[in-house]
RNA sequence: CGGGGCGUAGCGCAGUUUGGCUAGCGCGCCUGCCUUGGGAGCAGGAGGUCGGAGGUUCAAAUCCUCUCGCCCCGACCA
């Protein structure tokens, strides 16, 4: 391709919208153009490098043995309500009323659509395991779209979905799923961590997250790298606090804490430490009240809280519901003398002496002890692991980092078989739903993290596997006739015989400003025909990556950048 | 959805507080000269409903009301 005949608009300033650098940088390269907020244009260059990511997917899912299917992104929303998902996603869901006022969706993702062509059409085990999978646009009413098509209302996914007739079937698809991401992530040249993930409330699965590591990312990875134990926020577990030793009781005292409600304000008046306070949060579970003690420095996991309640939905206590419970305004909560359940963090338990709210108006008490004062009627793990922690599996020290999410494989179990009632005859004629999983790749998002991870101060570096162009060619001087003629032999050369993708920058533009954007836009490879060609001959062959330079004489450049190709190829 | 901010040329911005020349600057773009190894120089030029609607005024980018869009923080997020 000549870079006069594309539409390769690079800018020098980065545009206000951007807010970090892959996003600055896929504005600046050209890749994309804003049209609306979270909805991008793919200019030349970007839709080069996303059919790249796709293929590359594409090759490997075929490769584990999934069917490409595409479904429609319109959505009838009867499918949402049956498997109760119409108000999980509720105004996450973009949706629009047709001229003889039906509603339909824009699908945010595909479960239901997909159960529902399997359970019309396969019937036996005869006809298992299979593994479907689309490349396909979702939407989602995202409340705040941010950092360009790293959260955005319209992304492409792939998403595939695994049928199986027994959970060793799942387990064996699940398995080639996981596998497959790996390679396609290593083939985009991206680093990643995989990470347990939490499986929602339906208990018991198996989920693991790919993560991108990036400061950038909103996902929270917990890991130990000593062990090198991986959990996102919501699964990860701490080794429990173990409790101080000769421990006394110090007598219970009440003090005045005028208005102090936080656990800062509180912190702050009594000079007392967060980790020696504990909070006590209402949450209403099934229309009763019930207590939850979480030390002061501390946060309340509502995944893993509502796992350990064996309930879907729970939520925070309004302010009448804590008055009425506490007797005191919020802000004053404690376990002492409370009339209702009692859950208890560990870290809770463990602690001796703490101060707590007293119940009574402007009061907290100091010196508390579960066992003397009040009694945990249940302890458990419900909080999220904060730094400091210690790794469950052995005890060392636990690292807090960020990700971006860019794959998500999930064993579904048989939660949208059984709402969408798909089911088989197994052997022995028996009815049974399917065993079903589900696996979603960000296509955007692999482009963005690819980013994030491989720039520097002059652009993006692309690895040869998702690069626009392998090559750029940059005649110095265009009006030079030996230079272009020199060109266009090069570019036929490599294009025709070699196979290579090349772009010519055929602009009668000052060498500089054609440096620049070449590495703006992140070609691995470029060849200089300049100074040294007229003086001797040769052409320059500079890696983006390393910087390095080759002179090579035309008749070698070919063989030169098959062998360069070879070396890039590699991690 | 709460809080904050911004909409002036393709991009980045000044001008708005205190209303008043023909609405400016840098980059980019067009023409010519010159130049050709890391975003050159000189000269000339094109490009604006100042987000939109209404109002106040002799006069509005500037003041008032409404409205649309965008960004940031927070809440939210299979």
């Amino acid at each position: 391709m000549k870079w006069s005949r594309s539409l390769i608009p690079t800018l020098k300033e980065s545009p206000s919208e951007a807010e970090i650098d892959s996003h600055k940088l896929m504005i600046r390269a050209g890749l994309i153009r804003r049209i609306t907020a979270g909805a991008y244009a793919y200019l030349p260059l970007g839709t080069l490098v996303l059919n790249k990511v796709i293929t590359i997917v594409r090759e490997e899912m075929n490769r584990a043995g999934a069917i490409e299917v595409f479904l429609p992104a319109l959505q009838p929303l009867n499918l949402l309500e049956e498997s109760g998902r119409l108000t999980v996603f509720g105004d996450d869901l973009i949706t629009f009323e047709d001229r003889h006022g039906k509603v339909t969706a824009l699908g945010p993702t595909h479960e239901e659509v997909v159960t529902e062509i399997v359970k019309n059409e396969i019937n036996s085990y005869k006809q298992l395991p299979l593994t479907v999978y689309q490349i396909q646009t979702k939407f989602r009413d995202e409340t705040r779209p941010r950092f360009g098509v790293l959260r955005s209302k319209e992304f492409i996914m792939k998403d595939a979905y695994s049928f199986d007739g027994d959970y060793e079937g799942l387990n064996k698809s699940y398995k080639a799923m996981y596998e497959a991401y790996c390679r396609i992530f290593d083939r985009c040249g991206l680093e990643y961590i995989i990470v347990e993930a939490d499986s929602g409330a339906m208990g018991g699965e198996v989920s693991h997250e790919f993560m991108v590591p990036s400061n950038v990312g909103e996902d929270v990875i917990i890991r130990c790298l000593t062990c090198g134990y991986s959990a996102n926020r919501e699964r990860a577990e701490a080794a429990p606090i173990p409790p101080e030793d000769h421990i006394t009781f110090q007598p219970l005292k009440e003090v005045s804490t005028p208005d102090k409600r936080t656990i800062q304000e509180v912190s702050d008046f009594l000079q007392v430490k967060p980790c020696q306070m504990v909070k006590t949060m209402i949450y209403m579970v099934n229309g009763q009240p019930v207590a939850v003690l979480i030390r002061g420095d501390h946060e309340v996991n509502e995944t893993k809280l509502s796992k350990v309640l064996g309930q879907e939905t729970l939520a925070l206590a309004d302010h009448n519901t804590i008055e009425h419970v506490t007797d005191a305004p919020v802000g004053f909560a404690g376990p002492v003398g409370l009339s209702v359940k009692i859950i208890a963090d560990q870290a809770v338990s463990a602690l001796h002496n703490f101060v707590t709210g007293a119940n009574k108006p402007d009061v907290h008490l100091l010196n508390v002890n579960h066992g003397r004062d009040f009694i945990i009627d249940k302890i458990v793990d419900v909080r999220y692991v904060a730094k400091g922690d210690k790794c469950p599996r052995c005890n060392s020290g636990i690292d807090i980092s960020q990700g971006i999410e860019i794959g998500h494989v999930f064993k579904l179990g048989t939660k949208y078989s059984d709402a969408l009632k798909a089911r088989f005859l197994d052997a022995g004629g028996k009815e049974r739903p399917m065993i079903m999983g589900c696996y979603g790749i960000g296509v955007n998002r692999i482009i963005a993290a690819l980013i994030e991870i491989s720039r520097d101060q002059d652009g993006i570096i692309w690895p040869l596997s998702l690069a626009p162009y392998h090559v750029v060619i940059i005649p110095v001087n265009v009006n030079d006739a030996k230079s272009i003629h020199m060109a266009n032999h090069i570019y036929d050369e490599l294009t025709l015989n070699a196979g290579i993708e090349v772009l010519l920058d055929d602009r009668d533009q000052r060498p500089g400003v054609k440096f620049k954007d070449a590495d703006l836009i992140g070609i691995p490879i470029k060849i200089i025909i300049g100074k040294r060609f007229s003086e001797t001959k040769e052409l320059e062959i500079k890696l983006r990556k390393s910087g390095e330079t080759f002179l090579v004489p035309p008749d070698e450049v070919r063989l030169r950048i098959e062998s360069l190709f070879e070396m890039l190829s590699k991690p």
